[in-house]
DNA sequence: TTGCTTTTTTAACCTATGGTAACTTTTTTG
DNA sequence: CAAAAAAGTTACCATAGGTTAAAAAAGCAA
């Protein structure tokens, strides 16, 4: 069931046969988590990466009384600290789920493990390279884009993920402030 | 010589034997640049990565008629528009040598043959998850810090970038006009 | 349903940064 | 080395988006 869910969402990248995800999801257990659960808090070290199987989360940075949303990810993709998880430090960044939630949850030891194999290397460069691309474009919008384009682009891209989650969300991971959404939303 | 430098530079990462790094530079060429050449043009795809050996180089992107710059990177370092690597897609970014620069050019061939090698799979899973973390930061210092605390943080982290690159590049880098940074350079 | 909490909207006012333009300094080039 | 081009500075006004505050709407628990 799930290795086809993961061999789905991956065969656009590189194709690997069912077998072989099914040796992933064996490393991994099913979690669920309530709508505004932490996942990881401010100050720990990230120790799993979690495969969205339905639902949504987020990841956050607290600025004195309020944050910053660094990124939002739905069903099918993974998520994790990635930046803990990768320097496997401590880091200021919170996870969040944003819906009720279930996931596939795999240890920081078993990809650690993974990584060593011909299939895992491959994962985890692909992985690493898109997560990469993808920076890159959020750090291209930021310094190019205003407000409203980031709006109407977001809209576009993924007009569910707007319906699906809370305008203050979305409204720090564009950079502003709720009211100056609200603004934009009127147009 | 050159094997040397770069074990040195990659040691703290990860560590690999010096004759390994001997293969790899075995794969590369010298090449050299003058000042504000561009090492890749907007519209085409990267067909190259790029040890600098001496120098720095930028990634930039228009915007009708001027343009931000991604990254600015100093000797020791891979410099590609690694972008259009990754997707091996055309992409809009440009690459610039900002002084008199030497590298060492490795082609998306070898690059691509390299990272079946165990060495290979390891040194671009390193670059990659390192490339995505410093692109967070990136994005987490444009979303939550003034243009002042920017450029005081680059300062401190990088007194030489300063004193060695342009002031249009450094403003344009953090997210401003260079009449903004001038502005926050007199105090 | 009712009442309480959280989220979203609206509005008035404020500030950091952008745009334009004139001027000065530095760098490049013949 | 002088002339020309590029880069940096300064001053002015314009504006996107922040701040504060409060009302309206939506969500949620008892």
């Amino acid at each position: 069931m799930n290795e086809l869910k993961l061999k789905t969402a991956f065969d656009p990248y590189f194709e690997a046969p069912v077998e072989v995800w099914k040796k992933f999801t064996d490393l991994c257990q099913q979690v669920s988590f309530k709508k505004n659960d932490i996942i990881k808090q401010s100050g720990e070290t990230e120790k799993n990466a979690y495969f969205i199987l339905e639902g949504a989360c987020g990841i956050f940075l607290w600025k004195e009384n309020n944050y910053v949303c660094l990124d939002i990810v739905l069903e099918n993709n993974f998520f994790a600290d990635h930046m803990s998880l990768i320097t496997a430090k401590i880091s200021s960044l919170e996870t969040i789920a944003l819906e009720k939630t279930t996931a596939l949850r795999i240890s920081k030891a078993n990809i650690d493990k993974l990584k060593k194999s011909p299939f895992g290397s491959v994962l985890f460069l692909i992985g690493a390279e898109s997560s990469f691309v993808e920076k890159q474009q959020q750090q291209i919008d930021l310094l190019m884009k205003t407000a409203e384009q980031r709006y109407n682009e977001l809209f576009k891209k993924n007009p569910e993920l707007i319906q699906r989650i809370a305008q203050k969300h979305i409204a720090s991971y564009l950079g502003i402030t709720t009211q100056s959404l609200s603004r934009i939303r009127k147009k």
